[in-house]
DNA sequence: TCATGTGAAGCACTTCACAGCA
DNA sequence: TGCTGTGAAGTGCTTCACATGA
């Protein structure tokens, strides 16, 4: 039965935005130059744990000194592209879908929800939370002629597959599936799945299984 | 710095919720009976790594049969306490704490949104969205009283610091993180991040990475 | 002297492969 | 015969500890 196949290389490299999170931190703060031991402690992981990370993308750093946080963060937004602003499409204009679309951080990471996908005739060819809305029909087109590689899925449950599928089949090259269902696509589509029931049932099983001493 | 510390014991254990989603749909289909292969080709992972996880809590399968779909989901159920309604607390009933506030699968997972808190004037003493509204002052006695364990933060990044001490001190066991701060509570209380931002920027990562070959 | 970068040891999880049972 | 449950092998990530260089 299939063999290690949802294992995909990532080796460590999904810790790269949180280092990029705690970096800018530091340099709001106005820090010119930073330590692994500093920079780990704002991440919650071990030092050497980032000192590893990092090393696999270059050497930053300066023995005896630490990292200068400009160069870094420079660095590191290289490495995830978030040095350049990407277009993003939202399929769904639900509650949900209005809550991103309004949701400010994401423009600091470099994303920018670039057009809306809703199957309501009342909201298609409307402007909502600042996102022009198209109907589904449309999906090929905008991914096509807007270069969008990323989207993110907040339609009904009922509507996720058929809606995951067209847009596998435009050429999108990452899902944000925010709906409760596990989606079966190429494995050239890159999906991530952000189900609320699944993680607080996480939570609350890491509760009640650590749920003995309190500090 | 610091020892493996984040690192709790979570011997594989955060599958459970999405074998319990599969197991419903088997459900609902009408199954019966199920196989570890039938049942991990819709979770998504390999069979033997489903029957090592089932099989730490107990024998719930037969020789040559396979589960009966019912039985495990109960088994399931009851180890994740799914098998009963829970209370939640929201904090911040802005766009997403509303979106939160509608989605209708938490239900699914046996969990319930019992009141909101908030720091407008305008939302204190309303139902939105089906749910109380508070002011943050009451958030101790709402989780007193209520018996709540488990909160949802979905305030702006500026008052996620605040408003998660608050609800550490009032006792709250675990908290959905949905602002992009690291927060730093007390061991005793579980926190679980879901950055909108840092997904996004996973997957992009993910596609430039791997992104060489297609089907 | 001090902190980075890195080979080596250690650890945990995953997969393999088969004994056991219906 | 077929599938579960599980010890054993395998794999990859994390931590340790020190050589290296400023």
């Amino acid at each position: 039965m299939r063999k290690a196949c949802e294992n995909p290389p990532k080796p460590t490299v999904e810790r790269l935005p949180i280092y990029r999170r705690a970096l800018e931190i530091l340099l709001d703060e106005g820090c010119e130059y930073t330590s692994s031991c500093e920079l780990a402690e704002l991440a919650g992981v071990t030092a050497s744990r980032l000192r590893k990370d990092l090393s696999f993308f270059g050497r930053f750093g300066t023995a005896g000194m630490g990292y200068p946080v400009r160069e870094l963060l420079d660095a590191v937004n290289s490495i995830l592209g978030t040095d350049r602003l990407r277009d993003v499409l939202l399929v769904g204009m639900g509650n949900l879908g209005r809550a991103i679309a309004n949701h400010a951080p994401l423009r600091k990471c470099g994303f920018r929800i670039a057009a809306a996908v809703d199957v309501s005739p009342a909201k298609v060819g409307r402007v909502i939370c600042g996102v022009r809305c198209y109907p589904p029909s449309e999906t090929a087109r905008l991914v096509r002629e807007g270069g969008i590689e990323f989207a993110l899925l907040t339609v009904p449950p009922g509507a996720a597959r058929e809606a995951a599928e067209r847009l596998a089949e435009a050429g999108i090259k990452a899902i944000l599936n925010f709906t409760p269902v596990h989606l079966r696509l190429p494995r050239s589509v890159v999906v991530e799945e952000v189900d609320f029931g699944i993680l607080l049932q996480k939570v609350a099983f890491a509760v009640t299984q650590g749920g003995g001493e309190n500090a």
